[in-house]
DNA sequence: AAGGGAAATGGTAGCGCTACCAAGATCGCG
DNA sequence: CGCGATCTTGGTAGCGCTACCATTTCCCTT
C-alpha cells in the first residue's frame, strides 16, 4: 500500500516547498499570490524551495480551490479572419502582466456553436468572457447572466448589452462608404459580399440605406453569398455582378479581401481603377494602403478594441463597474486612389 | 453556520444530479465519461436529471481528480500571422468529436517567451503540447521531456524531435524556388526577408547554396530586417534592394505578404512582372494565384499538417506510438506568372 | 501599563470530481 | 447446478489548493 503518489505524477506540491521552507503550506499559497501579505524573509526562503524543486502551481487545483480560474474565455467566429487576428493580439496585449490566460474559442459564425463552447467554458468557472458581436442566442444570453462574471460583447454595439459592450456602428460604416462613392460621383454603385453574417448584413444596411436616400438603390446592384471570403472569391463575384449590370461603375465589398479581389480582376480585364471602376472595402487591412491603386476602405479599431475590452473586463473583475456600459469606437473612412474619381 | 454552499455559486453538482437521478454519484460521473458502461435505464435518468438542473460538469475538479485535463496546449509565435491561422484551423478541425480542448498560446517568436508559457500550460496537466519550429531552448526541452505528454514539434523537421514532430524542411524550400527563378533565366536574385526568425534564416540558406552552386550569390542581394512582415515592409525592402543593386532582375520574398508589397511596388514603378522583375514568395497563400499577375510560390500544407498533428497527438494519447516519429510532409512549388520569363 | 488593532502565520476543512476497490447481479458453461 | 467471469453499481479516500478562522506577535494609543 503505496502511501502516497497514488496518482498524481510525483511533482512537488505546495506541501514539499512549505516542508523545504520550512513554513506552514498557506503562508507558500499566499507568498505565491499576495507577495506583499509576506514577510520579505520567509518569502525568500520560499521562493528558493520553489526554484530547487521546481515546483509549478497546479492551475486545477487553484481554480477547484478558489472556485473561479484566472481565466478569460473569448469567442471569435473565426481565427483565419485578419481582423479577428488582430482583435486577438489587442486581448493578449491587454493582459499586461496580470495572470489572467485567455481562452479561445472559436464560432465558426454559429450560434449553436457559440452556445456549446460557452457551456464548456462556463464550466471553468471563467474571470469573464468576451465574445463578438451582438446576435447570441437566447440561451447563450442566459447563461451568461447566470455565469456571474462580467461579460464584453466586442466589434459592434446595440442597444441591449449582456453586461458591456466595445465596438461600432456597421450600419454607419456601411453607410458612410457608400455616400462617399456616390460623392465621388459614381451612380451604378454594387454591393459584393462574402459569409453574409450579421454583421455583414448590417453593412448592406446601411449602404442600401444611403443608396436609397439618393434614390439609387436596385436589387441586382446586390451580389452575396454565404461562402467563406477570400480574394479569389472578390473576383468570382465581381465578375458575377458585372455580368448583371454592366453598367457597373463602382463597388462597395463587405470586407477587404473581396476588395482586393476586385482589383486584381479589374488590373487583369483593364478595367481602369479608379476611372472606369471604383472600389471600397471594409476593414482597412495594412495591404489596403500599399495596393496600387489603394484602395479606399474604413478603418475600425480591431486592436484597440481587443485591448479595451480586456481592461474593460479587468476593471470589472477588481470591482469597479463601468458608468458606460457601452462604448462606440467609431471608425474612420480612408479615401484613396481607388474612389479618386 | 451555513452547513454547505461555502463557496461554490450554488452550481449543481454531481451529487445533486446523483440525488435526484436516484443514483450514486460514481455512477454519474460515469454517465458522462463511459456512457456504454452504464444501463440505459439509469443513463435515461442521468440524463434527464443533468438537463434539469442545468448541471455542468466543472473541468478543474475533473482535472484536478485525474490528474490530466483534456487540453492540448499549442504554442504559435504569431497569431496575426495568415500561415498560423491556417494551422490554428488545422489543429481545431483535427479534434473532430474528441472532448479534447485546444489552449493557444503566442510566443511572439521568442523562445523565453515560450519557456514561460509552457511553465504555465505544463500547471494544467495538458494531454498534448504542439509547438512550433524545432529551436526550443535547453530549458523548455526539459520540462517537456519532464512533462511526460506527447509533444508534436510543427511546420519544420529536424534530426533530433522531442518527440514526435511533423513539418517540412524550409531550406529545401529556399532552394527549389531559388532554382526555379534560375532556370528562368533570372541571374541577379535578391532575397528579401522580414522577422527573419529561425525558419527564415533556414529559408535564406537554401537561397544562398541553391546561388553559390550555380555561381550567382552575391551578398548584396540579402536584403532583411527583423520588423515583422507586412505588405508595406514588402514595398519598403523592395525599394532597398533595388538602391543597393539597380540591376536586380527578381526577388524571392521570405513570405507572401511582401512579395505582394513588391508586386504593388512594381505595378507602381512600372516595373514590368516578369519581364523586368520575377517575383516568387512563400507559403502560397489564397491571394498569389488571383493576383495580377499570379505569383510564384512554395505551397506549404498549414492545415494538413495542423490536422495531422492533432492526429498524431491523439494517437500518442491513446497510448499508440508511431513508428515514424519525424513526418516529412514535403512542400510544392507553384510556378506562376510572376517568374514565367 | 493596559487595551486595541494591525500584521504575520498557521490549522482545518473542504472545492467537485474520479481512481481504486468492493460487492452484488447476471450470465455462461461444463 | 455450481462456480468463475463479466457487467453494473456504489463507497471511500483523496487530487492540490485556498477560504475561513484562530493565534501569536508587535505596535501604537491613551
Amino acid at each position: 500500500m503505496r502511501p502516497r503518489t497514488r496518482r498524481g505524477g510525483g511533482r512537488p506540491t505546495i506541501a514539499d516547498v512549505a516542508r523545504k521552507a520550512g513554513v506552514g503550506a498557506i503562508t507558500v499559497s499566499r507568498a505565491l499570490r499576495e507577495p506583499d501579505r509576506v514577510s520579505r524573509e520567509l518569502r525568500e526562503q520560499i521562493d528558493k524551495a520553489v526554484a530547487e524543486l521546481g515546483y509549478v502551481l497546479d492551475r486545477n487545483a487553484r481554480a477547484l480551490a478558489s472556485a473561479r480560474a484566472d481565466v478569460v474565455a473569448v469567442l471569435v467566429p473565426s481565427l483565419t479572419n485578419n481582423v479577428f487576428a488582430d482583435v486577438v493580439r489587442g486581448l493578449y496585449d491587454g493582459l499586461g502582466d496580470s495572470h489572467l490566460q485567455l481562452h479561445i474559442g472559436n464560432t465558426h459564425y454559429s450560434g449553436l456553436e457559440e452556445e456549446r463552447l460557452l457551456q464548456g467554458f462556463i464550466g471553468q468557472r471563467p474571470s469573464a468572457v468576451v465574445l463578438s458581436g451582438i446576435d447570441q442566442t437566447a440561451t447563450s444570453r442566459a447563461i451568461l447572466k447566470e455565469a456571474g462574471c462580467p461579460v464584453v460583447q466586442i466589434m459592434e454595439i446595440g442597444t441591449d448589452p449582456i453586461d458591456m459592450m466595445i465596438g461600432f456602428s456597421h450600419v454607419e460604416g456601411g453607410r458612410a462608404v457608400t455616400r462617399h462613392l456616390i460623392e465621388a460621383g459614381y451612380r451604378r454603385i454594387g454591393f459584393i459580399g462574402a459569409r453574409m453574417d450579421p454583421r455583414s448584413q448590417r453593412r448592406l444596411a446601411g449602404y442600401r440605406a444611403a443608396l436609397e436616400e439618393a434614390g439609387l438603390f436596385d436589387l441586382r446592384l446586390v451580389t452575396t453569398t454565404t461562402a467563406p471570403s477570400s480574394v479569389s472569391l472578390g473576383r468570382e463575384l465581381f465578375r458575377d455582378a458585372l455580368a448583371k449590370v454592366p453598367t457597373l461603375d463602382a463597388v462597395f465589398c463587405n470586407n477587404d479581401d473581396l476588395a482586393v479581389g476586385v482589383l486584381f480582376e479589374c488590373n487583369r480585364a483593364a478595367l481602369a481603377v479608379p476611372g472606369k471602376i471604383g472600389i471600397a472595402g471594409f476593414n482597412d487591412l495594412e495591404m489596403m494602403d500599399v495596393a496600387y491603386p489603394s484602395i479606399t476602405s474604413v478603418r475600425t479599431p480591431r486592436y484597440d478594441i481587443g485591448r479595451r475590452a480586456i481592461a474593460m473586463a479587468r476593471a470589472a473583475i477588481a470591482g469597479e463597474r463601468p458608468e458606460q456600459r457601452v462604448v462606440d469606437t467609431g471608425f474612420e473612412l480612408m479615401r484613396r486612389e481607388s474612389t479618386a474619381r
